[in-house]
DNA sequence: GCCAACGTTGGC
DNA sequence: GCCAACGTTGGC
């Protein structure tokens, strides 16, 4: 079982819509970034954990926790040219971009703020808080996951 | 294969 | 709204 994070951004997609959603279930399109990619389609399983994080808004940080159920699958919003994230290079018989399935699980009493994330010792190596760093899904090593968690 | 130009992300 | 950081594109 392994543990991620996810970042949304909350005026187009945030917790509150993910828990609105049927069986407060969703799938998580859109990704166009190859690590992050990679990270869905081979090594996200059913069962992991991950952090929703909303990003771009006045007080960024983590705001809850969400499941994966369903592995990656081929991200058909790639192939629609409506779609916002519409990918002509992307082959429904060889997919480019990959998504998962992701379920509400529960709010955090309180947003752990990107501040306060920066500012503990021990979550320096921590992807999010790294310089430059942009992923939009990214891996939570357990000990980190904790030493978040133990934050709430 | 290099690298400049360009687009995007996302904190502030 | 600004801008630093970084990924992608495309000319050569």
């Amino acid at each position: 079982m392994a543990y991620w994070l996810f970042k949304s951004e909350p005026d187009v997609f945030g917790i509150d819509d993910l828990a609105a959603q049927p069986d407060q279930t969703d799938h998580w399109d859109g990704v166009r970034n190859y690590q992050a990619r990679n990270f869905m389609r081979d090594q996200m399983a059913a069962g992991d954990q991950g952090f929703f994080y909303h990003s771009n808004t006045k007080e960024p940080g983590i705001v809850g926790i969400v499941e994966i159920v369903r592995a990656g699958y081929p991200d058909h919003t790639a192939f629609d040219p409506e779609d916002l994230h519409y990918d002509p290079k992307s082959d429904p018989d060889n997919p480019r971009w990959y998504m998962v399935d992701v379920r509400f699980v529960r709010r955090l009493a309180r947003t752990i703020t990107l501040a306060e994330l920066k500012d503990r010792p021990e979550l320096e190596g921590l992807p999010l808080v790294r310089k430059g760093n942009r992923l939009s899904v990214m891996p939570v090593s357990p000990e980190y996951w904790s030493a978040i968690l133990a934050l709430e």
